[in-house]
DNA sequence: ACCTATTTATAATT
DNA sequence: TAATTATAAATAGGT
């Protein structure tokens, strides 16, 4: 079809002639894929990419591509997609498997359901939990008595700082300056206004009083998790 | 194109006319897409379903249509399948995470990574795994009682069973029967044969002297899932 | 983008 | 389903 003798089916040359029957030839299979749905009532998709990085597509009336590639693979039993697709629900439901157990785990750990333990079972889970036990308590004894001495150290060293600053305060109580109530110094003997208790507020981590320090915390992030993954809402396929 | 006037693009009524329409048409479409491909090196990817559920495809070139479409869809940032992807994407990642967090909080109620713990967090944890621990105990003598009595119980029962046994062998040792050797009932004289420590080793559990209920048994599936799960080879995916 | 000579595609018919 | 044929449609090359 053309002005002179038929021609070869064969990559055109000329850059540029190329691309003119590119779009000649594209918007006339376009027009023939519509005309192929319409008078055959058939679903029809067309996809072009150009070697020049242009993309165009056709698709059957009201239908989206998606939709006539996925009856598309149902019908040849092809699969576009539904490998990747499927190895994932696996590897998802594995992961489902594994949470589960780990939860298991913790609910035992915590001396919940029980039940479905042979004595056996039981007596290892005593000797582990009994064991662990012993680990967290030494570690915490170790943490309290650092803390203890780090605070002791403070103190001891505040007051070294005390007794310096008052030792150059009473050298300027000569009369030549006679500074007896020099409010710069006088702070240091109202609590209140971060004397020595201020070392120790510092310590305790900021607002807390002693008293907190024996208070029961959840163990934050790590314990409160578990409850937290329990509930159905948060995450609908953890089942 | 054809015999008379040049005719509308309408659906064809006549089944049989459409059918034939659908053949031509279909190879010429496929016939063109081939033509566009060479002439300028394009990627076509045509896909046809007709009414009657017969379905045809073409792809240029060597590529598959999975390949052009993923093209497609990249060239486009149009998404086939990308959505419902990267949907379960995120999900696994979530599962990843909540499954980390689960394996953190079995380590450190098993007294490891503790590093990490404030002293309060700490605190919190040594009272869950000490009542944890408690509990745990305390079903344990349940079960151990529970399977001693059980224990005791068959034993006596065993011992009537005998006893009335015993009493009608002496019965029978009337002189007109005189079976006073009679192996039917002298087995039960003897503990290999599954007398009385029969019924015993079958309330231990089949084959187990009374030494293995103090034995250490690993707690089976569930406390030795979690060192399974730390297997990077099992589950690649997990970190 | 438009024009036109020619080739192709295909509707109707057999 | 496969040829045949008359005609409409598509389009290569030129402007």
């Amino acid at each position: 079809m053309g002005r002179l003798g038929k021609f070869e089916i064969k990559r055109i040359q000329d850059a540029t002639g190329r691309q003119v029957c590119y779009s000649k030839r594209r918007s006339g299979i376009m027009k023939k894929a519509r005309e192929l749905a319409v008078l055959c009532d058939a679903q029809v998709a067309v996809v072009v990419l150009s070697s020049t990085g242009k993309h165009h597509h056709f698709c059957s009336d009201g239908a989206d591509i998606k939709g006539i590639l996925n009856r598309y693979q149902q019908a040849t039993g092809t699969s576009l997609w539904t490998e990747q697709y499927e190895e994932m629900q696996r590897t998802l439901s594995r992961l489902k498997d594994i949470n589960r157990n780990l939860r298991t785990e913790i609910r035992q750990r915590m001396g919940e359901d029980l039940d479905a333990l042979e004595f056996g079972e039981l007596r290892g889970l005593e000797q582990s939990v009994d064991a662990a036990l012993e680990v967290v308590r030494q570690r915490k004894y170790q943490v309290i008595t650092r803390q203890t001495e780090t605070y002791k150290r403070k103190v001891k060293h505040s007051q070294k700082v005390y007794k310096s600053l008052q030792q150059e305060l009473s050298m300027r109580e000569d009369p030549v300056f006679g500074f007896m109530d020099n409010p710069a110094f006088g702070f240091m003997d109202n609590p209140m206004m971060g004397g020595w208790d201020g070392v120790a507020a510092v310590e305790m981590g900021g607002g807390g009083s002693e008293a907190d320090m024996y208070a029961f915390h959840a163990v934050s992030s790590q314990l409160d998790l578990h409850g937290m993954a329990y509930r159905r809402s948060d995450c609908p396929l953890f089942g």
